[in-house]
This record gives C-alpha cells, sequence and structure tokens, in this order.
DNA sequence: CAATAACCTAGCAATTTAGTTGGAATTGTC
DNA sequence: GACAATTCCAACTAAATTGCTAGGTTATTG
C-alpha cells in the first residue's frame, strides 16, 4: 500500500497551514523551516494540492499559500489522495486480477484493510487535528523556536 | 508505512498453506506455482516465517512446510509481522523523535492509525480466512487448475 | 528595477523490492 | 550408495521509488 513519508509530509504542512493562515498566507520558506521539510521538495507537493483544489498560492513578497476551503472540509484523506495517488493494500487496485487474471486469495482481506484504512483517514478533518492537544503543544514549541534566532541545533 | 507486498505474499502462501497441509507438508514448488509466486523468493520469506515459529521445514522427498501452530492462533499480523518488520504509519516508529529530537505536528495522527491498522490484522486469524467463501472459490480454482496439466496461460 | 515568492523541469543518490543465481545440507527411494 | 527432492543459505541484480537538489521562469510588490 501507499501511505508514505510523502503524505506525511503533506499532511504535516496542511496542518501548518491550517494553523497560521489566519494573518494571511503562509510561505512554503516558513512552512520549510518549522517543519523541517527541503523547501523544495514543499514545492513539489503543495504544486499537487494546489492541482487538487486544497489550496491557493499567490506569488511575488507577502505572498505563499492559503487554505482554499475551510478546516472542516478538508480531510486527512484528501490531503494523501493529493500527492500519494493511491491508499489502497490490494496489489491490483481493487481490480481482482491480482494473479494472472484470477483474484489472488487474499483480495478480500486486502480489501476490507483497505477500506478501513480509508475510513479512518475520511474521518480526520484538519480542524480536528488542529484541536487535539498534542498538536498545540508542539505549535507553541515550534512557533517559540522560530520567533527567536532560529539556531537551534537540528 | 511498511505493508507491501512482501507481507502479501507472505500472507497468500501462509494461508495457501492452511488450506492443503491436512494431508501432509507442503512443498514452496507447489505454493510456488499455485499462487504465482517466485520460489526463491518464497523460499526467503519461509526461513522469516521459521525463524519466528510458524511454520516447520521438512527437507527431503515428501518433505515442506507444514504450520506449527493451529490455524486459530495465526493472526495475519503474526504473519506480516514475521517478515515486514514494521507496521507502523509513523516516521519514527512511536520514538517521538520525527523532527529533529521532537515529536512532529501530526505524530499522534500517525500512531492512532498505526493501532487501527494493527488492531484490524491482529483479529483477523487464518482459520477466519479459510472460511471465507471468497478464499473457497479461488481455491477450487487454483487446485483444479493445477491438478489437470498446468498449462492454462498466465 | 530589485527582491520575494510561486511555479516548473530535470536529474540524482540512496533505498527498497522482487527476483535470480549458485550453491550447500538433509532425507527418502530405488 | 546413488540420486532426486527438498529445505536452507548467501550474494547479487534490475527496476522502481523516494526525498531532495539544481537551475531556472514567471508574477507581484515596493
Amino acid at each position: 500500500m501507499r501511505l508514505t513519508t510523502r503524505g506525511r509530509y503533506a499532511v504535516t504542512a496542511m496542518l501548518d497551514l491550517a494553523l497560521h493562515d489566519q494573518s494571511g498566507p503562509v510561505s512554503l520558506s516558513e512552512i520549510a523551516e518549522r517543519q523541517g521539510i527541503s523547501l523544495s521538495y514543499l514545492e513539489q507537493l503543495f504544486s499537487r494540492l494546489r492541482k487538487r483544489g486544497l489550496v491557493d498560492g499567490t506569488r511575488g513578497p507577502g505572498g505563499g499559500y492559503r487554505l482554499r476551503k475551510s478546516v472542516q472540509s478538508i480531510s486527512v484523506a484528501d490531503v494523501i489522495d493529493a500527492v500519494d495517488e493511491t491508499v489502497d493494500a490490494t496489489k491490483c487496485g481493487g481490480q481482482q486480477n491480482c494473479q494472472g487474471e484470477q483474484r489472488c486469495l487474499t483480495h478480500d482481506l486486502w480489501a476490507d484493510l483497505s477500506t478501513q484504512i480509508r475510513d479512518f483517514l475520511d474521518n480526520v478533518s484538519l480542524n480536528e487535528l488542529v484541536a487535539q492537544r498534542s498538536v498545540q503543544v508542539v505549535r507553541q514549541w515550534q512557533d517559540d523556536r522560530h520567533d527567536l534566532g532560529h539556531d537551534t541545533s537540528l
């Protein structure tokens, strides 16, 4: 199945955006610094997020990205789908041609698992993440750290 | 996370074993043929399964593998654990050092998801798979096909 | 015009994966 | 005892993927 660092990075970056876009667009370099993700890699991720209509980008000084939809209406599954084509535990992508032209013995098992994962991720929205205490704690830490000179070792 | 073809192959092979070991040891070449998995690759997988105590191997003509425990007591999670070290959606493996020395923003999300997946796979045992109608259908198909000359195109 | 930032394309080093190759060592059968 | 079947074992490989870099261009602000 396909649930990799790329998806994790995308969700983390989107959450960072959700936490900071009240005061206007958030630039990728801010996110890169706060979340410890390479800028160019973020650009690639946000290119996909933009094409999926999850964010809007504005160029030039003071520019950056904003969420296009409300935090309630963006699920973690939306974000992962945007960057990581499939969240599917079957080999065949649900096509039932896992072995030759036949379904493999365990097709249904993987199909069921995929459904479980999808249900879970569909039902977590960005605003639920924002509301989590653990997220707020980390957020505080990160904001403090990057308001001062950002010379903490990494 | 780590839930790849290797784990799928291992579960499929173990299920094949569960379906056929009433009549004595099952050789890997049988499984390879029935399930369309490379023999040498199966050998590598069964080496791990054996080290984890899930199967017993006997050499020589008429030899092969048998389940070491009952089908009730082997879960899908057991099998995947044996071949694919981690089923963990976090980057840090639960260590909370996902970003520098800090937890990343979304640590808890991935930890929760990992728990969900693990619960699901823990609660599916080989005998439940054996009992599934869809498995029996495919089994019938595969057995018929390989009892006759196995010249069906692949 | 200069700086900032999104946007775009190509490539790359490392890792992982599924598989191959080439062999032992063990055991049943003739 | 020869031989074949089979597990067992180690090293290698081709292909894909991943996270990232390099090197631009376009648009916008001041």
